[in-house]
DNA sequence: TATTGTTATACTCTATAACTATA
DNA sequence: TATAGTTATAGAGTATAACAATA
């Protein structure tokens, strides 16, 4: 360990400024994402989910037949860090592969019936939590939120 | 591997929906997250500094003689993750460790002026990529998206 | 030749337990 | 007893290269 130089020559910090850090947008939105995901892999858990798996599980039932491609095209997901997810979830009888109507390389993956009765009741407790979240701001605010940070990914 | 099931009983996805995702402040919040700091990676390499080097550097040279425990508790980093973090820097000669004044546990975090002069150039870059970042938006609407997301997460 | 899904693997990031020196 | 800094290590997340089957 490198020997800590003397005499010191400064006081202390009693509050930490991080004005500037505050006015970036990446910093910002990078703070407020872990904090509310944080909240929200608690309440996942109760359905054995994480936040990936809640995500492929939402599209998966809102676009059944939907490849393992437009998975990691709309999620972001690198393809070979999807085959073990869809696999698990397969194996807890969320999903199922069936054989692609035309295209003999790809398989559709549709949702089981445990599936959709998991994803009504985890959906709805994202949305709860979304309610909360939002209390700290008026539904207005919320909307703007939402439509501000779209206009920065999409 | 599980076999697929055949015949297919659904039509194939032309245009994934991710509406529903699209409500969750969270799941917006890290795809803008991740969209800014990508860009951010690229321009902060030409520094040899992570977004994580970044923010470290940034907070000591606005508060010098901060100590590691104020840098966890402000920027959400473990103790044990910051270790190896600031010996990298101060290997780089971007800071310096120094007696605490009052306190024998503590370090006191020190920019160098080689770190100091780095960090006005790291800096300008970031505040150049947030402009782009906010051509997107208008003034007011960045103003509005930094504002709501603080209020997310302080 | 290009694309889908896959395997293997490496690298980074994050988290936990336990130790020391000092308050 | 509590806190600052540290060590070791485990686990999760993310990344690249390469392959077989199909388009």
């Amino acid at each position: 360990m490198t020997q800590i130089s003397s005499p010191p020559k400064s006081l202390s910090v009693d509050k930490v400024d991080t004005s500037y850090l505050q006015t970036l947008i990446g910093y910002n939105s990078r703070r407020a994402a872990l904090a509310v995901i944080s909240v929200f892999m608690e309440r996942m858990a109760a359905f054995g989910l994480r936040p990936v798996d809640f995500s492929v599980m939402s599209v998966i039932t809102h676009n059944p037949g939907v490849t393992s491609r437009q998975l990691c095209s709309s999620l972001n997901i690198l393809p070979p860090n999807l085959v073990g997810l869809i696999q698990s979830l397969e194996a807890q009888g969320l999903l199922e592969r069936q054989a692609h109507p035309h295209d003999g390389r790809a398989v559709g993956l549709h949702p089981t019936s445990k599936g959709v009765t998991l994803m009504k009741q985890a959906e709805a407790t994202a949305s709860e939590l979304e309610m909360e979240v939002g209390s700290k701001l008026t539904p207005t605010q919320v909307q703007t939120l939402v439509h501000l940070l779209q206009k920065i990914y999409l």
